[in-house]
DNA sequence: TGGTGTGAACAACTTCACAGCG
DNA sequence: CGCTGTGAAGTTGTTCACACCA
């Protein structure tokens, strides 16, 4: 049964720990840790350990009973899983202190992720080249830029009021997923994909819960 | 029933909606809609009429049956909810690329967050002065200072390997909800509120929806 | 009349508990 | 023996459908 994808509806929330899973073991990796028990790694995770199994049963048997799993090979196999086997292209709109701070971020390129592309509106900003190496393109070029580089990831990080016309560009372009970094609810058509990543939200859950705690 | 709130359980995520109900709210009070339905605004939002009735519901009733809501004051009465008629004080641990950003985005402000207080290690960083006004802090001086100004809101955007010790900085010094930005799952004691920020997960939702859409 | 507020049905996700295997 | 893999039980969150009221 090794290795045989169960495509029988897997739950969203379960890719995002398998992310989650792949950041605790590379860890333990680098620890020189070679094999964990699903308990362990359930600990380091802060999540129930059967949650843990049945994640993983979603897509095959990668343990060994009375064992655990082998650190190194479920990590790749959770790699291979997410799709990160390969480096995927993305391309930036916005190119304000967060867009900079987004194309500066080694994180990316260590995860296989890397910025192809970037564009903004500011005439003063197109045409010029920043310190990683991309030269910024007018978004009015984004179809041509995207379609000639291959971007097959698009982020976002203008003001709110330019997110969603940066969305249609996206769109129009073939794109099909969005990382979208703006605080508004981009409409998209059918078998987009989009994630918002997104602090005020966040932020605004704190403040719920300190408001709550109160005495 | 007016505003009697009925701590009957509330789910998690409500809390997350009324975050993005407000936002719409906020574009509809500024296109001068008075009066919105509940349909109109889930169709915003890409959320269920019912549900957000539902988490409305949980808090008073806000509604006028055959109407629907004034926009202004459902607004402030998610607002008020939230805890967001007060400015919270909040502290940056990490003046990197993304801190910088972060302290720069002037979002955060309009929505009733400040950063009263930055952190750094980099002794070349510690003692300068933001373009924003604050003094940057050696870390070691956090409990002190995070003391003084009554933080209520710790924000880590230091790279992986030193966000666990931000954290505990943060622990000792008595703030009670952390904003981490750092791809890591933060070990905090009970009680203590952590949000993830987390851009990496993200993107690895989007490179698994790509490869599982490819034919 | 038309849209809210809400019990009741439904769906999704999580945890338990243990059989089964290395 | 010990830990995985997994059905079954439990829990949590979502949607329906309609009574009720401005």
């Amino acid at each position: 049964m090794r290795s045989i994808m169960k495509f029988s509806k897997i739950p969203a929330v379960t890719i995002t720990r398998l992310s989650i899973y792949s950041r605790c073991l590379e860890a333990l990796a680098q620890e020189d840790v070679k094999i964990i028990a699903s308990d362990k790694l359930a600990q380091k995770c802060g999540i129930n350990p059967a949650q843990i199994r049945k994640d993983l049963a979603y897509f095959g048997e990668f343990g060994i009973r009375g064992v655990g799993y082998f650190v190194k090979e479920l990590l790749s196999e959770i790699q291979r899983i997410l799709g990160l086997n390969k480096t995927w292209k993305m391309a930036l709109v916005g190119i304000g202190n967060l867009g900079l701070a987004l194309v500066a971020h080694e994180n990316f390129v260590r995860q296989g992720y890397e910025f192809v592309a970037v564009f903004d509106v500011d005439p003063a900003k197109v045409g010029r080249r920043l310190p990683s190496g991309q030269i910024i393109h007018h978004v009015d070029d984004l179809d041509k830029v995207v379609k000639e580089k291959g971007v097959e990831i698009g982020v976002i990080a203008t003001p709110a009021g330019k997110a969603q016309n940066a969305a249609h560009r996206f769109i129009g372009s073939g794109v099909k997923a969005i990382l979208n970094f703006a605080p508004i609810q981009l409409q998209v058509p059918e078998g987009m994909a989009v994630e918002n990543v997104d602090f005020t939200v966040k932020l605004d859950n704190l403040a719920y819960h300190l408001t709550m705690a109160e005495p």
